[in-house]
DNA sequence: TGCAGATGATGAG
DNA sequence: TCATCCTCTGCAG
């Protein structure tokens, strides 16, 4: 379930339940054991997040890179932690709280200028303090591939994933078929805020849930999953704004999920 | 109980 | 564009 807001909450809640800690580390699953045994027995300085990637940086200059891809999972548990299940790559004990790992798509250990080349590659979160709306402006421009695309290449803007870049999109009132290189600074101001308003409420409530969706997703916690959404997983249900049916179109063998009237190209608008 | 599909990324062709 | 990797969940039968 990782895009870059859940990664984010991942990092805060880490840092501030961890750091500090002394932890052991084992791989119930086998798969990281080697890896493990270096982690064992050091202390957690530090954890940040990069878009859709986690470094955990321990002691020794130890740093400890995780993407969860697409089926990864991280639970954590101050007490009583259950049996780690068959599939669990990295255990995390301290005394207070402990972490499994599974399914990641990546689970390594970096030396700092390993990390910080595998950063460098990343583009704008907009997450993070330091990050550059003009450079993520250029760097979408750069590419002549529809907007819905673009945005999922984690080299130009990081942390997007498929439902964030549809709630983003329709909040912006932008054509997903739109090229990217025809995105307007005033186009792109729009959809910066409704990435970043996306984002942070993610980040802080743990979940995604955009201002069109219906109010009893906020209030019900066994509300179904696309009750959280505007566009996202809602084919053929009313659009909040204009009651046309929400239209999923299948882009680059992924479920792309849009208003087809107050998100038609230019010039096109019903 | 078994299968399809899922919020991701990469490499081959 | 497609196959592949990894794990879990929901649903059909």
């Amino acid at each position: 379930m990782p895009e870059g807001n859940i990664i984010h909450r991942l990092a805060r809640v880490h840092h501030r339940w961890l750091a500090g800690r002394q932890f052991t580390a084992d791989s119930p699953q086998g798969r990281f054991s080697q890896d493990a045994r270096r982690l064992s027995g050091r202390t957690l300085l530090a954890v940040e997040a990069h878009g859709k990637h986690l470094f955990h940086h321990f002691e020794g200059g130890v740093h400890l890179h995780l993407h969860l891809g697409l089926f990864g999972n991280i639970r954590h548990f101050r007490a009583g932690a259950p049996p780690p299940s068959a599939a669990c790559r990295l255990r995390l004990a301290s005394p207070h709280a402990t972490l499994y790992l599974s399914g990641p798509q990546s689970c390594e250990l970096l030396s700092p200028e390993a990390e910080r080349t595998l950063r460098a590659r990343l583009g704008e979160d907009p997450l993070r303090p330091e990050a550059s709306p003009a450079r993520a402006f250029e760097a979408l421009r750069r590419s002549r591939a529809p907007l819905a695309t673009v945005l999922l290449d984690q080299e130009r803007i990081s942390g997007v994933g498929n439902i964030l870049r549809a709630e983003a999109l329709f909040l912006a009132h932008l054509p997903p078929q739109l090229p990217a290189s025809e995105l307007r600074p005033e186009d792109f101001e729009r959809l910066w805020a409704a990435l970043r308003l996306l984002l942070e409420d993610a980040a802080r409530d743990g979940r995604i849930v955009t201002p069109h969706a219906p109010p009893t997703a906020l209030t019900l916690p066994g509300k179904r999953r696309e009750d959280r959404f505007t566009v996202y997983d809602r084919e053929g249900q009313p659009c909040p704004r204009c009651a046309t049916p929400i239209v999923r179109l299948a882009l680059s063998g992924r479920g792309l999920f849009f208003c087809p009237s107050c998100q038609a190209p230019r010039g096109k608008k019903r």
